[in-house]
DNA sequence: TATTAATGTATCACTATGAAACAATAGTAA
DNA sequence: TTACTATTGTTTCATAGTGATACATTAATA
């Protein structure tokens, strides 16, 4: 196992990627935790000499959580000095590898692109990358500590899904193909933080006209059994 | 004059902005035109090692523009491929440098950051820095052939300023410290591209209580004189 | 067949918004 | 002084959207 090559990636140039999925119950976001240190990260990634930075993006999620053509957002570029700490990069190399170079790019400086994804929790098989022996999915409620300014960026990311919400029907990929009325509301209420009204919640969705209703769904339950929706695919 | 220091500027990082200033009657923003070579582009620059992002926007800012302490929103990173253009810098180089290296950090990969701005059209003094010949206001509707991928730069700029316009009262610095109402409104049909109703734009701004009335403006003309408002200053 | 619990829909009050009318007023001209 | 005009400030009205609540429907169970 080799450190990546400085000829291979732009230097300086990083992304982060906040990774939303939905259990049934909370909105969760994966994390890495590398070997030997405790510490936890964002799933990141840089971007090879000639490659575009979205696909850079996406080639991360996908070597990831084995995930393709996921809704991936930018949302913000950090560039500030609080982003630096060689020490910290020093030490999850030095916990990995035998030996490291006193001088190294990824010892530098590092701006980072950020981009959130929204994912269908169930058909993720998270993968631990080279440097990191845990990758798994943790409550957007108890996000651990985490290095650099990862907790700003998970901050700032919420903040965007949050406000914008409603324009892009993001939940295309967190639900199955098909879902309840109640579900897609639960995932609206994990994602705002705030229960909703059910009844206007619903009016609201059908009068969006991008839901499409199906058969019911019998679950076994003595009580009105309730439509399958799915999102209705234009053509 | 001689070409800028590799060692002191973070390598494949840039930023453009887009400075917005409104005429009293259209938007504008500010435009660049290289020596000898007859082509335009966004003010940039490149980010010094030991400086923040966000520091590096605004020093460029106040070395184009004179103006400090100026609403800057960052609104997109930029990292195609169709951004590199080695040629086109190599001949904005030479048409200034009368030695230009077969190799430069500059000729290679750039990924930038997008920052708009929204200044005082009136307070601005615009100065061409070493690479330039000309810096100067051009209507929004007018954009000329930009270098690189700078005219979809600008399109993603008017497009963020659009669709936030609301959120941030960024008519800030637009105006003057006292204006009429009819001024505001102007700058919003300029900056939204489509005109507003008198009496529901009147209603709206007022009921935002972000204004202070203050005098009337007489202005001469045989009808009534209109109230001078501020934006409201928060203590 | 009544009961229960969840779901689908309707109602009502209130707010926001577009369109239009009305009212006020600073100057000009008779 | 008195119309007149142009612009500004305000109101009105119809309509659409939204939060809160009630009502109606229905799948299973007792």
């Amino acid at each position: 196992m080799s450190l990546p090559d400085s000829t291979q990636y732009l230097p300086h140039i990083a992304y982060d990627s906040v990774i939303f999925g939905f259990s049934g119950e909370k909105l969760k976001i994966l994390l890495m935790e590398y070997h030997n240190t405790g510490w936890f990260a964002l799933p990141g990634g840089f971007v090879k000499v000639n490659e575009p930075l979205d696909e850079a993006v996406n080639r991360g999620l996908k070597e990831r959580t084995g995930l393709d053509q996921i809704y991936l957002e930018q949302f913000h570029t950090f560039g500030s000095l609080e982003r630096v700490n060689p020490e910290a990069m020093r030490k999850i190399l030095e916990a990995q590898h035998k030996e490291v170079p006193s001088r190294h790019w990824l010892f530098e400086r590092f701006i980072s692109v950020g981009y959130y994804a929204l994912i269908d929790y169930t058909k993720v098989e998270a993968k631990p990358d080279s440097l990191s022996d845990s990758i798994d999915w943790y409550d957007v409620g108890e996000v651990p500590q985490l290095l650099f300014d990862h907790n700003y960026i998970v901050e700032k990311a919420l903040e965007h899904l949050r406000t914008h919400l409603d324009q892009k029907l993001l939940s295309v990929n967190l639900l199955p193909e098909r879902f309840t009325m109640k579900e897609l509301q639960q995932v609206y209420e994990a994602i705002l933080g705030e229960k909703q009204n059910r009844a206007n919640f619903q009016r609201k969705m059908l009068s969006l006209g991008i839901l499409e209703r199906h058969e019911k769904l019998y679950s076994g339950g003595s009580h009105k059994a309730p439509f399958l929706y799915s999102f209705h695919t234009r053509s």
